[in-house]
DNA sequence: TCAAAGTGGAGGCTGCTTCTCAACTTGCGG
DNA sequence: CCGCAAGTTGAGAAGCAGCCTCCACTTTGA
């Protein structure tokens, strides 16, 4: 039997270092796929990038076999970031400034990036990297919420759920307004963290969605958006 | 000079009588029109509606010379309907309860039709018979807003625009959700409206988009439900 | 009865995206 | 400095979807 190789051992493929012109020409796609998606959203199209990159569109699909795969190259970082957002937030004293530290940098995020919302809220996007890095996230968000709960910082009807369907929300309105006044969400959001403390206690009138109907819910919500 | 006919007269193409097999057929599109865009928004193509309609597409494009001909005979009535939901609103005693109901039916009429929120908010469907009957809906909302601000029962800085926006969010929600849940629209619009009353008052961050930037928001806002 | 009105739906057109391929260029190990 | 594997290119194939036209045919009603 002969040696293993590297890629046998390790399991994930080696990637043979490439040529340096190739290795440039990868960074140029990377980076235009960031600004990119950041500014129109998921749904500019790999030729577009490959413009914007100054290469040829052949060369986008040797290095990235599909969408997807430049997908997960550019969010998995993204997501990291947004986790250490979430760990951060979650680390303050204070429950009720935790939850909106963590909203408000989810939704700063997506101000900066069009195509944010999409990776993270639906499983559509990306391959296994984005969902690895997803899977961190949701349980930061349920001790978030938790906490605020068990200290009676929030209506004690709200529900883990109401946080990503609210980032929609806010998100629809962060689209319809970027190119007016990009500020106006927070509008909204005071308005949503308003409704959510203690003392607006209009009983919230239908059961929440499940956690796990969220990405289903999300899948139909941003369909739109690529 | 030869006499005016009824057309010149009145401005108003004269409806000479279809024969009657040809107004059968109309009848029988404005059936399906109304069904399609009510299930699934107005994105359908005037193809789909042939189908439903029983008829061919050219029996369609010969009533209706584009899909903006179409929209405006169906939706002038389910404004005015609009229209009529706003003025008895507003006639109730209770400002705070003429802005809850007005936002309710509207939600309610998004909810029973996934079209009427791109026609009512943004100008971007239908003809003048659609901006006519618009034209009649934004004073009853200013009159209902400004009489609750009046009263005291909102806070003090929500606008005008306040409604519309709040619209398009809830209508995020409405569309994630229909399929799953379709009144968890109600959980964000308590909380929304929760987060509009005076007891909320952690004062809004930003300024509020002029009345006149709205069609513009909803034209970005909407531009994916088409 | 028959001219005018109306019909159907295949198919042309346009516009968009994804992805391929064959001819060409470049980097680098020997 | 050479030769060739690796890389590049961009026109265009292929596919799809929607919009709308056209004309041989049917129906209506004066």
């Amino acid at each position: 039997m002969p040696l293993e190789t590297a890629e046998d051992q390790a399991n994930t493929p080696v990637e043979k270092p490439l040529r340096r012109d190739a290795e440039r020409n990868r960074q140029l796609i990377l980076a235009a796929g960031r600004e990119l998606f950041a500014e129109r959203g998921l749904s500019v199209t790999l030729d577009d990038i490959a413009d914007r990159a100054g290469v040829g569109v052949g060369t986008v699909y040797r290095r990235f076999p599909d969408r997807d795969s430049l997908v997960d190259a550019l969010f998995t970082e993204r997501i990291a970031e947004l986790v250490a957002s979430a760990q951060a937030a979650l680390a303050l004293d204070d429950p009720w400034q935790s939850l909106v530290q963590f909203m408000r940098s989810h939704m700063r995020a997506q101000q900066e990036d069009r195509a944010i919302a999409s990776v993270v809220l639906t499983n559509s996007h990306g391959h296994e990297a984005v969902l690895r890095a997803k899977a961190r996230l949701q349980p930061i968000v349920a001790q978030i919420v938790e906490r605020a709960q068990a200290a009676g910082v929030v209506r004690p009807d709200l529900a883990i759920s109401d946080v990503p369907m609210t980032m929609l929300m806010l998100g629809s309105v962060l689209d319809a307004t970027r190119d007016l006044q990009p500020d106006v969400w927070e509008r909204y959001f005071t308005i949503a963290l308003d409704g959510m403390r203690p003392t607006a206690t209009t009983p919230l009138p239908c059961a929440a969605l499940d956690t796990d109907q969220i990405p289903e819910a999300m899948r139909c919500g941003l369909a739109n958006r690529r």
